[in-house]
DNA sequence: TAGATTGTTAATCGATTAACAATC
DNA sequence: TAGATTGTTAATCGATTAACAATC
C-alpha cells in the first residue's frame, strides 16, 4: 500500500535541477517535452531522467512525453516547495544578510521570520524588514513561533552549540554555512551542510589540471 | 613516466573535505593519524580514504599512518591552494559583497583584485578595499591584469553573455552563482556552478520525508 | 492505425568496501 | 621482533545506460 522504496540521495539532489529547467521551460511557454529533448538541454541521458522520475511515479505519457507544467508542479510537491516553510537566520554577518535579502527564496515559499546575532551593535537593525534579535532571545522566540528551518551563517566555533540549542527547541532543518560539518544524530532534525570554499577549491584543482594537459 | 590515470570527479570533490579535517587536526596539534581514526571523525570508511589518497600517491607509512601536517600540505598542493590565484567579482549585490568580505578566501591564496557591476550608483564604492568598476571597463582591466578566476554573482539573464566575454578575455575559471548552469565548452576554461537554492530544496525534501516516517 | 515515447527490466559501468600481503 | 597500518587487489554494491515491450 505504502510504497516505501527509499529514493537514493543522488536522485534527490538532481530534483532541484529538474525543477529549475522545467520552470524555465514553463516560463518560456513550452507545453510538453520528451525525456530525450530535456536530456539534451540538461546534458544528461534520457534514461536517467526517466529512471529518476519513475522513483516518484509515472508522470509521462507514452508517445507524448511530459507535460511541462504538470511535471514542474509534481517535482515542486516532492521537494515540498508548494507548502510554506518558515525560516530564521542565525548570524547577521555578510552572508546572513545576503541570504536575508535574497528574494527568490520568498518566492519559493520560504518565509524569513527572524534574524539573530550576538553582536549588540546589530540588535534592532533591520534587514529586509526583519529586526535583528539577540541570540539569547531564541528560546523565547521559539515559544511563540516555531520556525521550520534555521540558517546558520555563524563561525564554526559556535556552530555545534547553536545547532544543539536549535535541535532542543525543535527546529526541523538546519541549513549550515559554518565551515564545519554538522551531523546531529537526533531523529527528526535534518541537516544540509554547505561548504562554499569546497567548491572554490574544486575549481582551483580543475584549473591546475588544465595547465598540465 | 607521466602517470595519467585521470582521477574521477567524485574523488576530487572529497579532497576539500579532507583538507578541512586535516587543517583542523593540525591546528589542534595532532601529529599523526591513521586512516581508521580519520575515517571515524569524518564518518566515511578507512578504505575510501586510503583509496582516495592513493590516486595521488603514497602519503602514508605502514604501521604508522599519515603525518597530518605533511598530508595537509600535499592535499593543499593538489588543490592548488599553495599557489596564489587572483580573482574578480562580477556583480556587487548582496552575495558579491558577502564573498568580497569573506576573509578566509584570502587566507587560502585567493586574492581579490577587482569588482565589477553595471549599476552606476555602485561604481567607485569600496568593498573590502576594492573599488567597484563599471562592467564596461572589464576588457581594459584584463589588458593590465589577468585574473585567474571570475566569480559571477549576477542575475541569470546576463550570465551567458558575461561568461562568454570572460572566456574571450582569457579567464581560467568561472565560479558561477547565477541561477543557471554554465557550460562553456571552450578548452581551458573551467566552471563550477553553485546553486544555493538546490541545497535548500534538498533540505525541504528531507524535512518532508521526516514527517511521513 | 502508425509513430513516438514512456515505464521498466536487464546489462554495464563505476564507485565503494573488504581483505590481505607488504612493510614500516 | 611483533604489532600496526598502509597500499593495492579482488569482491560487492549501487548507479547509470541500453534496450524494448507496453501503450498513448
Amino acid at each position: 500500500m505504502n510504497e516505501m522504496k527509499k529514493v537514493s540521495l543522488v536522485v534527490i539532489r538532481r530534483l532541484p535541477r529538474y525543477y529549475r529547467y522545467l520552470t524555465e521551460l514553463k516560463e518560456s511557454g513550452v507545453v510538453r517535452i520528451s525525456s530525450k529533448a530535456l536530456a539534451e538541454k540538461m546534458r544528461v541521458t534520457a534514461s536517467q531522467i526517466r529512471q529518476d522520475l519513475n522513483c516518484f511515479g509515472g508522470f509521462g505519457q507514452q508517445g507524448y512525453g511530459y507535460n511541462v507544467s504538470q511535471l514542474q508542479t509534481a517535482i515542486g510537491d516532492i521537494l515540498g516547495l508548494n507548502e510554506s516553510h518558515t525560516t530564521i537566520i542565525i548570524g547577521a554577518g555578510n552572508l546572513g544578510r545576503a541570504i536575508a535579502n535574497y528574494g527568490s527564496f520568498e518566492k519559493r515559499g520560504y518565509k524569513l521570520i527572524g534574524i539573530f546575532d550576538n553582536n549588540k551593535d546589530l540588535i534592532g537593525q533591520e534587514i529586509n524588514k526583519i529586526k535583528v534579535s539577540h541570540i539569547d532571545t531564541l528560546e523565547e522566540f521559539f515559544q511563540k513561533q516555531k520556525p521550520d528551518i534555521a540558517i546558520l551563517t555563524i563561525p564554526k566555533e559556535v556552530a555545534v552549540e547553536i545547532a544543539q540549542k536549535l535541535t532542543q527547541l525543535g527546529v526541523r532543518g538546519i541549513w549550515n554555512f559554518s565551515n564545519m560539518d554538522l551531523h546531529m544524530s537526533v531523529e527528526g532534525v535534518e541537516i544540509e551542510n554547505v561548504h562554499l570554499s569546497d567548491s572554490l577549491m574544486t575549481l582551483s584543482y580543475k584549473i591546475g589540471q588544465g595547465v598540465k594537459k
